[in-house]
RNA sequence: CCGGGUGUAGCGAAGUUUGGUAUCGCGCGUGGUUUGGGACCACGAGACCGCAGGUUCAAGUCCUGUCACCCGGACCA
């Protein structure tokens, strides 16, 4: 490719409104372009790179006996009113009708389709197991779109779904998955993306991993601990706090006037906040009914393990009614009004001398004891993990807390939609058996914006050999003087004959704009060809990532050394990246 | 959906307070001088100032409405 022939253009400007290093030179670099909000057509160099990662997928995906297929992006309502996720899937999904009037949807993930492709003709158990995937581009309505390709509506997505006869032939192709995973994470230049245990959310099933590239730009919060490796998303990550018993104390009815929040009753009483019992309103979505969450006054609520613990949605209260004897300020968990549901976080267990609301204004508890004063109180896992917290598998106190980007997920299904879409199978003694599915899933343009992100420097990307648009680039300084020209295009045809992915900067620019234009596009090899060099009868090799800078002999029109050293590099560092 | 912000040439911005013929830089075209880290000179092309309505002799600027995009949050396979 000839730099003068590639399409989209490259500047030296903060482009207006990127936030994340990996936007910003994604736009510089004239690798994407912003369509709408959180959709976007990508240039030449973009569609190289995630050709390469999806040539990676595939490969890795057949290596455990994936078959690809092709599913559609538009698919009936009916299909989805199957597995009942027509209903219970939000604005998230697009509906429409069509001409006929039929209602339609947009394709946001492909279970029901794996479904209906396959009930037809994996009658036997003789069919199983199998994995079916697909490579296509999928639509979620979000509401909110941010950080380039990190978080779009419209994207690329690796999705696969494995059909099993029983639960252990799915964990075990489970791990198969989890270990493809890693190869692929590590091939595509990113072999620091860790597996963190996830809460499956409304894909149903139970045992789940999200695989996540950790880096301040990410959305998710991920806890992890130093000591012995567990790692978990926020949502569901465990974390074990402890408190030293101290001596009961009467319980007494305290005036405290206009104290609302834990911290003024910290002033007022002269406490912590591991002292106090934190309350926190939530309405049910079904009945707008109360659930008043208690936690230690430290801690925060994990509204993901709430909703989970009370099997349904809740959102927090913003308006409490006035007539529901709920009293802002001073809720506690003595002398609530009937119907409120009261959940206590396993963080007040043992506890005694909390102090708490007194459900009246301008009066709080003090004193309160846990396994005195409330006695049947079951108390559950409902906080959020806090730095320094202690971990719920080594039992050492090294939690830490991280941000990351989810670049993957892996979920075991269970029956939910071979029950719900009636597919069954028929077993060794002939009976009628519903098959036990996993998914997994890869989004490919947030793949190689993690990538970017975690390998860039100031100048542009530094794209791992495995996946860069180009493998190396030529460029021809003062192409105009003596043989340059001549040289550089006699280099170039070697390279391509030699079947080198090569990038030719051909153009008559100054060699400050050629070597900007060359970092943007980051191939990870550099040839460069000037009078200078010319005139020794070398030519400049160098790598993007400063590791190297040699000159190589040619002799004449003969560049088969510089082509030699080339593709000795590229094959050294494919084999590095590849295993 | 809640809160904050921004829409002026392909890109980045000034001008809006106080209405008076559209400004700068990058990029683009032509010619010339240059050339190892985004060169310089000259000339040139390029904008219904997001859109609609209103006020006014006169609107990029004031008023009303609307759309789009960005940021924080909520949400989220």
């Amino acid at each position: 490719m000839k730099v003068s022939q590639l399409l989209g253009m490259r500047f030296k400007e903060k482009p207006a409104g990127c936030e994340s290093a990996n936007h910003i030179l994604m736009i510089r670099g004239g690798y994407i372009k912003q369509v709408a909000s959180g959709i976007f057509s990508f240039y030449p160099p973009m569609r190289r790179v995630t050709r390469k990662i999806e040539a990676i997928i595939r490969e890795e995906m057949d290596r455990i006996d994936g078959q690809e297929v092709l599913f559609p992006v538009v698919m009936p309502a009916s299909l989805w009113q199957e597995s009942g996720r027509y209903d219970s899937i939000g604005s998230e999904m697009v509906r429409f009708t069509d001409r006929n009037g039929a209602k339609n949807v947009l394709g946001m993930t492909h279970e029901e389709a794996s479904v209906q492709l396959t009930r037809d003709t994996a009658t036997s158990y003789q069919n199983y197991p199998f994995m079916i995937y697909q490579i296509q581009t999928k639509f979620r309505d979000e509401p909110r779109c941010r950080g380039g390709l990190i978080r779009v509506r419209e994207f690329t997505m690796k999705d696969a779904y494995s059909f099993h006869t029983s639960q252990e032939d799915l964990e075990r192709y489970y791990q198969r998955c989890l270990e493809a995973y890693h190869r692929i994470f590590a091939r595509v230049g990113v072999p620091e993306v860790v597996a963190v245990q996830s809460d499956s959310g409304m894909m149903g099933g139970s045992v789940s991993h999200e695989f996540m590239l950790l880096t301040d730009i990410g959305e998710d919060t991920i806890v992890l601990c130093d000591s012995c490796g567990y790692r978990a998303n926020m949502e569901a990550a465990e974390c074990i706090v402890t408190n030293e018993s101290v001596p009961e104390q009467p319980l007494t009815k305290v005036a405290t006037p206009g104290v609302k929040t834990i911290e003024d009753l910290c002033q007022f009483a002269h406490i912590t906040a591991l002292q106090t019992a934190k309350a926190v309103v939530y309405q049910r979505n079904c009945d707008d009914s109360y659930v008043i969450a208690f936690v230690r006054g430290d801690l925060e609520v994990n509204e993901t393990k709430l909703r989970n613990h009370l099997g349904c949605e809740v959102h927090p209260a913003l308006d409490i009614d006035p007539e529901s004897g709920i009293c802002p300020g001073s809720i506690g968990p003595l002398g609530l009004p009937e119907g409120v549901t009261v959940v206590f976080d396993r963080s007040l267990k043992g506890c005694s001398m909390l102090y708490c609301g007194a459900n009246e204004d301008g009066y709080h508890y003090g004193g309160l004891s846990m396994e005195r004063d409330l006695p049947g109180a079951e108390l559950v896992d409902i906080a959020k993990a806090v730095s320094g917290g202690i971990c719920p598998v080594c039992g050492k106190p090294h939690l830490r807390i991280s941000r990351g980007v989810e670049v993957g997920n892996i979920f075991q299904l269970g029956t939910k939609y071979t029950k719900s879409m009636e597919m069954t199978y028929l077993d060794e003694k002939g009976e009628r058996q519903y098959p036990i599915m996993g998914c997994y899933g890869i989004g490919v343009g947030r793949l190689a914006a993690s990538v970017c992100e975690a390998h860039h420097d100031d100048y542009g990307p530094l794209w791992p050999m495995t996946i860069a648009p180009w493998q190396v680039g030529v460029c021809a300084l003062h192409r105009n003087k003596g043989d340059v020209q001549a040289k550089a295009d006699a280099l170039y045809a070697q390279l391509q004959a030699a079947g080198v992915e090569v990038l030719y900067d051909d153009r008559t620019v100054s060699a400050g704009s050629m070597f900007s234009d060359a970092d943007l596009l980051g191939a990870p090899l550099r040839l460069v060809v000037s009078p200078k060099t010319c005139s020794k009868g070398v030519v400049e090799f160098s790598a993007r990532d400063k590791s190297f800078r040699k000159d190589i002999s040619f002799t004449g029109d003969d560049f088969s050394a510089v082509v030699e050293a080339v593709k000795a590099e590229i094959a050294a560092r494919m084999a590095a990246l590849n295993g």
